[in-house]
DNA sequence: TTGTAAGCGTTATCAT
DNA sequence: ATGATAACGCTTACAA
C-alpha cells in the first residue's frame, strides 16, 4: 500500500492538515515545520491520492481532445501541440477518436462525464446542433480547433481558410495559370469545405478569370477520393494547366492519377495542395501547398482551454493562426518559362 | 451538482446499498426493486462517481500507451487498435508521447503513478535497463508492442522481423535482383534494426549472393535519413538494381533521392520497404513493402493487457503477428522482362 | 500557525 | 433480500 497523508503526518509529528497545507498552501505553514514535512514526504515517497482529491473537489486534471481520426497526421500533429501545453500545465490529455460517427461520440461523452474531464478540445468536424447540445450538457469549457462555431459563439482556433485559399489560387494565377481546376472538399464542411471553395472563387473573380461548375469537382477529403476527383476533373477540363486541391491528401491522390495517365507534374500539370502534411514533402516532386501551423493551433487551443478551466467566467476570443505558402516542386511558372517541355518559348502576361 | 447514490436511494425508497448492488451485483436484488431503482437512475441521469469508486478499490480503468511519436503513422495505427479494445472493455486510454527521451518518460511515469493507471502498453523503443527498472517500480502489468524484452521476460506482441526481412529480400532475389543494397536501421535497435538486418543477410547468404559492408548503409528510421542513406549507398554501389530499406519512411526518402538523380523507379532501380504505412500507397509508383498488421498488433496488445489486469497471476505469452508482402509498383521483375528499358531482352536464372 | 473533525460518493461487511 | 455503517484519503471550515 502506498503511504497516505496520515503516515506522513505521524512520522513528521504533525497533523494531517499540516501535511495537506504543505501541498496546497505552503506559505501558510511555518518554515521549519514545512521542511520537516517535506523531508518525510521525500523519505516515504508520498504522493496525494488523485481519487481522494478528485472526490473532494471534483477535478480530474484531465482534458480530452476529440478528433475524427488519429491516423490522420493532421490531427496527430495538432495533438502533439496540445500535449505539450498539457504536460507543462500538469494536465493529462486523453483522446477521443470519433471517426465522424455520432454514436461513437456519445459513447465517449458518456465516458467523459463519468471521468469528470475538466475540458474539451473539439477538432475539425462540422458543429451541428447535435454536437452543440452535447457540449452544453457537458458543462465544461470547450475549445474548437480547426472548426468553427460562430453560430453558437464557441471559441475557436483556426486558420483563415478563405484568405489562405484565396492566396493559394492567386499563387497559381501569378504563375501564369488560367485554366485551373479546383478539387473541393464537401461544401457542407463549414471550414475546409465552404471557405476554401469561396476563396478559390474569390481569387479567380478578382483576376477576372471565369469560373463555372466546369472548374470544380467535389470530393471527400481523402487520398482515394482525391484520385477519383482528379479523374472526373480531367474529363471535364482536359486542357487544364493547374489543379488546386483543398487538402494535401486529395492533392496527392490527384498526383497519383496524373502520374498513372502519364502526365508529368509539374511539366504538364501543376498541383497545389493545402495543409502541409508531412507527406507533402515526401512525394516526388514535393507538393507546393498552404501550410497551417498545426502544432501551433494545438498549443493555442490548449492554452485557451486551461485558461477557461482556471477562470470560468471570462469570455474567450476566437483566434486566427497564420498560414503561409510553401513552394516546393509541383507548380510550374508558365510566365518566364524558357522551355515548356514542348520546345516553345513563351511569356504570358 | 450531479445526483449521488443517496439521491437515487431516497427517490426510490431504498437504501444506498441496494442502489450500489443494482450496479455491481444485479442478480442479488429482487426484480421488482431493481426495476424501480433502474427507473430512478434513468430519471435522475445518475452515474457512479469514478473518484469515489477509485478511492474504494484503487482502480482507474485507465491504461496508458507510450509511444515515441504520435505523428508517426505507425503508432497512430497501433493506437487505433488499442483504442478499439479499450473502448469495448470500458477502459480509457491515455497517450504518452515520449519522443525517445528518458527525461520526458520519467515525467510521464510520475504522472501515471499519480493517476493510478491500471496498465501500460509500451511501444517500440529499445528496452534498456532504465525502462525495465521503471516498469518494475510501476507495479502494473506491462505489454510490449513492436519491441521485445526477452532479456527481462516481458510479454510482447510483434512481427517476426527476421523472417519478414528474409522474405522481403528473397522477393527481390526471386525477381532477378542480385546487386541489392540494404538501408538498415540502427543496429542497436533490437527489432527493427538488428533483426531486419540479419534477415537481409540471411536471405542473401541462402541464395549464395555475397554481401559485405559495401551492400549496407545504416540510418535513422526517418524520411530524411533515408534520403541521405540512399545517397551514400548509391555512391558505394552505383551498379545496384534494387534497394531494400528497413522502413517505409526510409524507402520513400530513398525514392526521393533516386527521383532527383533522374533515376526512375522501378525502371532503373527497384525499391522495397517495410511497414506498409499509409503513405506507401500514396506515392507514385506505390511502394512494394512488407505489411505488418499494425492495427492487429494494437488490438492484441490491448487484449493481453486487460487480461493481465483482470488476472494478475497468470503468466502471459508473447505473441507473433503475421506479416505479408504487398506488391505494388516499385519492384521490377528482371527475369521475364521483355524490355528492360534499354531495349535488351534478358532472362536471368 | 496548527489541529480537529466533517464530508466528498462509493463499496463491502455485517446484521437483520 | 435488504439495510446500516465503516472505510477509502483528502481538503477545508472552524476551533484553539
Amino acid at each position: 500500500m502506498n503511504p497516505s497523508i496520515r503516515d506522513v503526518a505521524k512520522k513528521a509529528n504533525v497533523s494531517i492538515s499540516t501535511v495537506s497545507r504543505v501541498f496546497n498552501n505552503p506559505e501558510s505553514v511555518n518554515q521549519e515545520m514545512r521542511e520537516r514535512v517535506l523531508q518525510v514526504i521525500e523519505e516515504l515517497g508520498y504522493a496525494p491520492n488523485p481519487f481522494a482529491s478528485g472526490l473532494r473537489d471534483n477535478r480530474s486534471k484531465v482534458i480530452v481532445t476529440m478528433i475524427p481520426d488519429i491516423r490522420n497526421s493532421y490531427y496527430a500533429e495538432m495533438l502533439s501541440g496540445i500535449e505539450e501545453v498539457a504536460l507543462s500545465n500538469r494536465y493529462t490529455v486523453i483522446i477521443g477518436n470519433t471517426i465522424q460517427n455520432e454514436e461513437r461520440f456519445l459513447e465517449y461523452v458518456k465516458n467523459f462525464v463519468k471521468m469528470k474531464v475538466d475540458g474539451l478540445i473539439f477538432a475539425s468536424t462540422e458543429i451541428t446542433e447535435f454536437y452543440q447540445k452535447n457540449f452544453e450538457a457537458l458543462k465544461i469549457p470547450v475549445i474548437l480547433a480547426s472548426t468553427e462555431g460562430r453560430e453558437w459563439n464557441l471559441p475557436s482556433v483556426r486558420v483563415n481558410d478563405y484568405q489562405a485559399s484565396y492566396e493559394a489560387t492567386a499563387f497559381l494565377i501569378q504563375n501564369g495559370h488560367q485554366d485551373i481546376g479546383f478539387i473541393s472538399g464537401p461544401t457542407h464542411a463549414p471550414i475546409a469545405g465552404r471557405e476554401r471553395y469561396e476563396g478559390f472563387l474569390g481569387a479567380m473573380a478578382a483576376h477576372e478569370l471565369p469560373t463555372s461548375e466546369q472548374n470544380v469537382v467535389y470530393s471527400e477529403m481523402s487520398f482515394d477520393a482525391g484520385y477519383e476527383a482528379m479523374a472526373k476533373l480531367y474529363a471535364k477540363m482536359p486542357h487544364l494547366t493547374a489543379v488546386y486541391a483543398a487538402s494535401d491528401s486529395m492533392a496527392i491522390g490527384a498526383m497519383k492519377f496524373l502520374h498513372e495517365q502519364g502526365l508529368e507534374v509539374p511539366r504538364h500539370v501543376s498541383v497545389m495542395g493545402f495543409d502541409n502534411l508531412e507527406i507533402s514533402r515526401m512525394v516526388s516532386p514535393g507538393l507546393t501547398t498552404v501550410a497551417q501551423q498545426i502544432y501551433e493551433i494545438g498549443k493555442t487551443a490548449g492554452t485557451m482551454l486551461f485558461q477557461a478551466i482556471e477562470n470560468r467566467e471570462e469570455e474567450l476570443q476566437s483566434v486566427t493562426i497564420d498560414h503561409e505558402i510553401i513552394v516546393r516542386g509541383t507548380v510550374r511558372n508558365r510566365r518566364l518559362m524558357m522551355d515548356g517541355g514542348d520546345g516553345a518559348f513563351r511569356v504570358f502576361v
